[in-house]
DNA sequence: CGAATTTGACCAGCGC
DNA sequence: GCGCTGGTCAAATTCG
């Protein structure tokens, strides 16, 4: 291992504890159910106590990144399930509301990274499902070569009508979005929406945003490019929704205007209909033949403030941001103090977080290098 | 009136 | 060169 790798997996390590200690510190000041672990450490913690209905098993994916472009599953192989479900063997969850994150932007000569739906909320079915890059797919994900793109699948929330989006609910990140564009995309009966960073003039930042046409529960997000500024004014965001939270939030009639505003924003307090769980791959390395995968599955409480700092949270993990500039915990969870004052218990993250780093163990494949929870 | 969204037009990359 | 497609621009529209 050269020392550039042991930098990087040294770096991903301390990464790792900074967001489990910010989470523990959550548990601490929130009554936020958690575990947090490392796969070389202590045994994993009993599962938390959350009645049934309201956790969820947590997916995780590794994606075998090639560091050469786009190379991915072809369909759900009997070990991608069988990972999958001994991920969440242990916790006798229900069934799987899945988020997927691919995270690439650590790689070098960043490939692409196209993922499609996962587990179909309306089947039964517990299947984590990777789609093929069709040709024309990789071919519009290769366009602009130098960009950093982050695919990040999610629960879709149910669409609205009306105004905004057209119909679509994003769920919640901290920057401030907005949308210069939508187009149809061939192939699929969603269109696409564009959205641009509105934190900052300057700012490059991008995301896409569509159902995935395999799933429509699942919505797409591709990011691209990266933020050149520190968070946008999260305590002001973040007291903008929680006036609007608590303004609103009681009353079964949100206004028309609080939920334009609130799209605006993308602060969402009632998109997403159950706990969203998060998995977020980072496939770090210096060198291509020997990945420093680093795994953070999350599972998000249906309070919109947690979804926010886990997006947050998430975000930082996956080292969304380039600068460097990143909300200090400490402000984070101010915030959170402020916003759930009266209902703790409403916010539920139940974290379930692993590291690993695989360099020397060439061959092993990525699944083989996840951990039971 | 300001800010955000909508939507048609325009542009660029790629295959044929 | 032409057509297809995705990404972006910008005027028009909408809303608070």
């Amino acid at each position: 291992m050269d020392m550039n790798m042991m930098e990087e997996a040294n770096a991903a390590t301390a990464q790792a504890g900074d967001l489990a200690d910010v989470v523990a510190r959550a548990a601490n000041a929130r009554a936020f159910v958690l575990s947090t672990h490392h796969h070389h450490s202590s045994p994993p913690l009993p599962p938390p106590p959350m009645p049934p209905h309201q956790y969820h098993p947590t997916a995780q994916i590794t994606i075998p990144y090639d560091h050469q472009g786009a190379a991915m599953f072809e369909t759900a192989a009997p070990s991608t399930l069988d990972s999958y479900q001994l991920t969440h063997g242990g916790y006798g969850m229900p069934r799987p509301l899945p988020v997927q994150i691919s995270q690439h932007a650590l790689c070098r000569g960043g490939g692409d990274v196209v993922m499609g739906g996962a587990g179909a909320a309306d089947d039964g079915e517990d299947a984590i499902r990777i789609l093929p890059l069709t040709p024309s797919a990789h071919h519009q994900m290769m366009k602009r070569k130098n960009e950093v793109k982050k695919v990040v699948c999610i629960p879709a929330p149910p669409a609205t009508s009306g105004r905004g989006g057209g119909g679509e609910v994003i769920p919640s990140d901290l920057w401030a979005w907005r949308k210069y564009g939508q187009k149809p995309i061939k192939g699929s009966p969603y269109p696409r929406g564009y959205y641009r960073c509105s934190s900052s003039k300057g700012c490059m930042a991008r995301k896409q945003v569509e159902r995935s046409g395999s799933d429509p529960n699942m919505l797409v997000i591709t990011y691209t490019a990266e933020h050149n500024h520190p968070w946008p004014m999260q305590r002001n965001v973040l007291a903008g929704y929680a006036r609007s939270h608590h303004t609103h939030a009681t009353t079964a009639a949100s206004t028309a205007a609080t939920t334009r505003h609130k799209q605006q924003q993308n602060i969402c307090s009632n998109q997403l209909p159950a706990p969203m769980i998060s998995s977020t791959t980072c496939a770090s390395s210096s060198s291509s033949s020997s990945p420093c995968n680093v795994h953070a599955d999350v599972v998000l409480g249906s309070q919109p403030a947690a979804n926010m700092m886990m997006m947050m949270m998430m975000e930082a993990r996956a080292g969304l941001s380039n600068s460097g500039i990143q909300p200090a915990a400490d402000e984070v969870f101010a915030e959170l103090e402020e916003l759930e004052p009266e209902n703790p218990t409403m916010i539920n993250a139940n974290m379930v977080y692993s590291m690993t780093t695989s360099s020397s163990r060439p061959g092993v494949s990525s699944y083989d290098q996840w951990h039971k929870f």
